[in-house]
DNA sequence: GCCGTTTTCGGCCCGACTGTTTTCAGTCG
């Protein structure tokens, strides 16, 4: 049993409180105690063992009690309980926009509605309007939530997609009849989000393989003569292009799309390897990743892309001090790992109440915490940062005296998110201003089948950096991967640089500098026009100037 | 439900926004 497993059961618990609890508190405190037990140092079965529990701030009697339960036993007859009294699938509900956990619960217990289904029959039947709290335009509002969660049910994140395509190659590859195997479509071109997941296989046993396909996909269902289509995971639509051995990169390269690249490639020569259908047509060998566009085939020059081992380390990580799940021990030890030259530590600013923003005085308790592990984790250097709120007015959190003593700041946006463009573009420029402001942090706010980012004038944006020598961070986290690649060749030209940034809230999302690399290649950057690729002697020189400026 | 106390009950992380209200509740970040 590991903490965050018992941590899940608990924010289980919580929810399930807050759909029928009246006392917003009680449900409260089973979150805390989720949190109190994910930022758990010691491990929770000996914690248990031990009688430890009692003095872990944040779990009390109750919620002590049933952490005990699940670590001695794997489950929580409380839960049970509680799962007993809903539908299972009723928090699926919770994709619905403006729909929390206290409307759920009213329309559940009024209406017995449980599913996304349901909630549309209700609204289109005027019942939901006659309930409590639910006027005309919540009434309209679901409408259109279920519309968007329905619409999102068919697009994935790109992790599910490589995740998908890989497992699914990696059993292929244990058919006989089977002599490659590739992953193309939208995946391969790492888009962010994607609608089905496209593998090549190249066989001389077609028939052979069919018969197969069961085995990995459900629903597997014939759309052409080399075309088979199934579900896998039970939602993400996998289709399956067979192909002759001698043809196996002419349908590499068509089903790799996009549908424009191909269009411009014209005519594609039957050929084994893709590179030999590029040599054939007399083409120079176009990277995945930039076969979106026509004009991805017929640029003459051909910049090197930028790779995941050009970086040397990497900023905007967040630790237990604010919302990170890890300790800044367990953050710092896990960068070392990496093999990284250097890390940089930016948890939040006070503004950012709801992530546990750092006062000046939690600020200084966490540099002393860096002092007492950076030792540890040497050669590799800790810079000492902040990811700071640009306020409403595009001042920065924190008053420059806190921020002119810390190697760099990422400038983000997390609050006021409606404001209009030019208003919004003039908060973010004047926050670049600010002399101490380093990066800017996740531009829009965006965030992937989920929500709109905000809206900005990216040319004001690009030219300002450029002139001031901010940075642009790109986000890599899956579900942000904001800056947009389709804006990078826009901030190229006005000679922005950019940081391939993970905002990892955890050791396991320092992955996310693979799928921004991804991005950066997208948008055809090299190492070059990546700060985080340089030496770390190159930054630190860089911080320096920047202060002594 | 948890915490802390001038110890056994009152407060709990904040602000903007929206819709439903006529003074507030729910959602979101």
């Amino acid at each position: 049993m590991d903490k965050f497993t018992v941590a899940r059961m608990l924010d289980e618990i919580s929810r399930y409180i807050e759909l029928s609890d009246p006392n917003p508190f009680k449900a409260r405190a089973f979150e805390k105690a989720a949190r109190a037990v994910e930022n758990l140092e010691e491990d929770i079965v000996t914690l248990v063992e031990s009688g430890g529990l009692k003095d872990v701030s944040g779990v009390g009697k109750a919620t002590g009690q049933v952490i005990e339960e699940i670590v001695r036993t794997g489950g929580s007859p409380y839960l049970e309980e509680l799962r007993a009294q809903y539908p299972p699938g009723i928090f699926e509900l919770l994709r619905v926009p403006h729909l929390g956990l206290k409307k759920i619960g009213v329309v559940y217990s009024e209406l017995g509605v449980a599913s996304i289904d349901q909630l549309e029959e209700a609204a289109r039947s005027g019942a939901l309007n006659k309930l409590k709290g639910f006027g005309a335009k919540t009434t309209e509002q679901i409408l259109k939530g279920v519309a968007f969660a329905r619409m999102r049910e068919s697009q994935f994140l790109l992790p599910v997609g490589i995740e998908v395509g890989e497992l699914i190659r990696e059993r292929l590859a244990d058919f006989d009849e089977i002599e490659d195997a590739e992953v193309s479509g939208s995946v391969r071109r790492r888009l962010e989000v994607i609608r089905n997941v496209n593998i090549v296989v190249a066989t001389k046993k077609p028939e052979a393989v069919v018969a197969r396909l069961s085995d990995l996909v459900a629903d597997v269902e014939q759309l052409d003569d080399t075309t088979y289509r199934g579900v896998a995971r039970g939602e993400v639509p996998v289709l399956f292009h067979l192909a002759a051995p001698a043809e196996f990169g002419s349908v590499l390269l068509r089903t790799t799309g996009s549908e424009e690249f191909v269009e411009a490639f014209g005519k594609i020569a039957k050929a084994k390897s893709e590179t030999d259908v590029f040599k054939k047509a007399d083409l120079a060998y176009v990277e995945p990743e930039r076969r979106e566009n026509a004009e991805d085939l017929q640029r003459k020059t051909r910049r090197k892309l930028v790779e995941l081992a050009n970086l040397r380390g990497t900023f905007h990580v967040h630790t237990t001090f604010s919302d990170g799940r890890n300790s800044m021990q367990e953050m710092l030890s896990a960068a070392h790992q990496r093999g990284w030259e250097y890390v940089g530590i930016s948890d939040h600013s006070p503004t950012a109440y709801y992530a546990g923003g750092l006062s000046p005085e939690r600020l200084k308790e966490q540099h002393a915490e860096i002092r007492r592990h950076e030792r540890d984790v040497a050669p590799m250097r800790v810079f000492r940062g902040t990811e700071a709120d640009i306020l409403q007015d595009g001042t920065m959190d924190y008053g420059p005296k806190i921020l002119s003593k810390l190697d760099f700041v990422i400038a983000s946006v997390h609050s006021n998110f409606k404001m209009d463009k030019d208003e919004m573009t003039d908060r973010i420029l004047r926050a670049m201003d600010d002399p101490n402001v380093t990066f800017i942090g996740h531009l829009t706010g965006r965030k992937l089948l989920a929500r709109e980012g905000y809206t900005v004038e990216y040319e004001r944006i690009f030219e300002k950096a450029g002139q001031r020598g901010v940075m642009i961070e790109i986000n890599g986290n899956p579900n942000r991967l904001d800056l947009d690649w389709r804006h990078i060749h826009r901030a190229v030209d006005h000679g922005v640089t950019f940081s391939i940034n993970p905002d990892a809230h955890s050791i396991g999302e320092y992955n996310a500098v693979i799928t921004g690399t991804w991005v950066a290649r997208k948008g055809g950057l090299s190492a070059k026009h990546i700060f985080n690729t340089k030496t770390v002697d190159e930054v630190a020189e860089f911080f320096a100037s920047r202060h002594a400026s």
